[in-house]
DNA sequence: GGCCCTTTGAAGTGA
DNA sequence: TCACTTCAAAGGGCC
């Protein structure tokens, strides 16, 4: 029943979509081990029938992906009940304040050396069955994705006791013992940039060259994913699958739509794992800080961001899609016209349930043209012009749908404590903290939607 | 080849 | 405390 635990860490690793279980296009979040690594990179040379790029087989999605994984009771996140993170024994800031429950901890993360193997991955719904892992393992490689974890017995002193100099401190610095990187490991393939100012004495004493080399050696652990992202690796494949779209970038608007049309419910279920990610990143990586990936990246440029909080906040929307600033214009890559079938999924989403006809008429700014998440384009097109109109037109269609869902919700009536809602019928904003839902929302979030922005559903207003 | 785009959320930084 | 920035995944588009 346990498959080697491993595989879900290995480098894009796509999950065997062919396995058992379709939804598990989903790789171990973490991982990025490069090409040439100690561990077999299958992501070129992997069968087409593993490759995250080959459309997923629909998946009934009668039970959700992510059931097995949690015991998402409706009392654990029924409305009455507090987050698990946000439950008073929980720290709702950094989300991993008690030590490590092992009730909570054990089915997911064990602890215990012989235990390993035997108990289900913490995704363990994205690892494949029938034991077959996706990646070779050399033999006797490890068989928890957080090897590291398993050596020590008590996880809670590990937490508490921060001894680790770097990171887990393993043999090789940065690698688990197993010699297997560690799937939140990336190995410092990452592009080389200049020493960052916040290198310790010792090492800005060192040669540009040694600098460069302790960079090199230490490995990048990567940010641990929140909770779209776990649903984006899940759910993209099927979107893709449905749709004929290609580009991430018009993917993930399609994924920030479904969403928000996600019931809280379901949301919760990839905080809580996203909480539990964070919670296991915290415990490998005591020392780690997303700072440490800071400037990994090439850094974006500080104009579009910038760009895009000034038409957020106060440009008009319609001119905001338009207004190009100094960058593209924000794109909208969903054309009103072709649909995107989407076939009906499980939790009914906004996706699944287009907006009525009066609610398009409901604003002002909707244009005839009307399209649903559940009118997505089969094709889109990538140029910018059209992507502004596009932008326009979805922007006032969304709004309208957000309007004609949730009459009444803006403000008057309190937020829906009592049934799920979809959260794209209203602006997150507007929503108190639901179980599990992050807390943190943000002003600069919520006063666009509130008062300058009623049809920001389009363009991302956090941020 | 490598950055851009696009999404949301977490976390870091600076004022 | 707030506002802003960066990164996390993904892959086609573009230079």
């Amino acid at each position: 029943m346990i498959p080697d635990l491993s595989s879900p860490y290995l480098p894009n690793g796509p999950l065997s979509p062919g396995g058992a279980r379709t939804y598990l296009q989903m790789k171990w979040p973490l991982l990025d081990v490069p090409s040439g690594s100690t561990v077999k990179d299958t992501r070129s040379p992997s069968p087409a029938h593993l490759s995250n790029k080959v459309p997923v087989v629909q998946h009934p999605h009668h039970m959700h992906p992510l059931t097995p994984l949690i015991t998402y009771s409706n009392d654990h996140f029924s409305p009455a009940s507090p987050p698990t993170h946000l439950s008073p024994d929980i720290d709702p800031k950094t989300g991993i304040p008690r030590p490590p429950h092992p009730s909570e901890l054990s089915p997911y993360y064990p602890l215990s050396p012989g235990a390993v193997g035997q108990i289900p991955h913490p995704l363990g719904w994205l690892v494949p069955q029938q034991g077959q892992p996706m990646y070779s393992l050399p033999p006797g490689g490890f068989r928890h994705p957080y090897p590291a974890l398993a050596m020590n017995a008590s996880m809670s002193s590990l937490v508490s006791s921060r001894f680790s100099p770097h990171m887990m401190a393993p043999a090789h610095p940065g690698l688990p013992t197993s010699g297997i990187p560690h799937p939140a490991i990336v190995s410092p393939i990452v592009k080389q940039e200049p020493a960052p100012p916040s290198l310790s004495p010792a090492v800005n004493a060192k040669s540009p060259v040694s600098v460069k080399k302790e960079e090199e050696k230490k490995p990048h652990v990567k940010k641990p994913l929140n909770a779209f992202m776990l649903y984006m690796k899940e759910m993209r494949a099927k979107v893709v699958a449905e749709c004929t779209l290609k580009e991430s970038a018009a993917i993930n608007q399609i994924l920030g739509r479904k969403w928000h049309n996600l019931s809280r419910e379901e949301q919760a279920k990839y905080y809580e794992l996203a909480r539990k990610e964070r919670q296991l990143h915290s415990q490998l990586y005591p020392t780690w800080s997303a700072r440490d990936n800071y400037g990994k990246k090439k850094k974006r440029k500080r104009e579009k961001q910038l760009s895009q909080t000034q038409s957020q906040q106060q440009v008009p929307e319609a001119e905001g899609a338009l207004a190009s600033k100094s960058k593209k214009p924000c794109v909208q890559y969903l054309p009103p016209e072709k649909p995107c079938d989407s076939p009906a999924s499980s939790h009914g989403s906004m996706l699944d349930s287009p907006a009525t006809p009066s609610a398009a008429l409901a604003s002002p700014a909707a244009p005839a043209a009307t399209h649903s998440e559940q009118a997505q384009p089969l094709s889109l097109t990538t140029k910018p012009e059209t992507r502004a109109q596009l932008a326009l037109h979805s922007a006032a269609f969304l709004s309208a749908k957000a309007a004609a869902t949730s009459p009444g919700q803006m403000g008057s009536q309190p937020p829906l404590l009592s049934r799920p809602l979809p959260l794209g019928s209203m602006p997150t904003a507007l929503l108190t903290s639901p179980p599990s839902f992050p807390a943190t929302l943000h002003a600069h979030q919520a006063l666009p939607v509130l008062q300058a922005q009623p049809l920001s559903l389009v363009t991302k207003s956090a941020h």
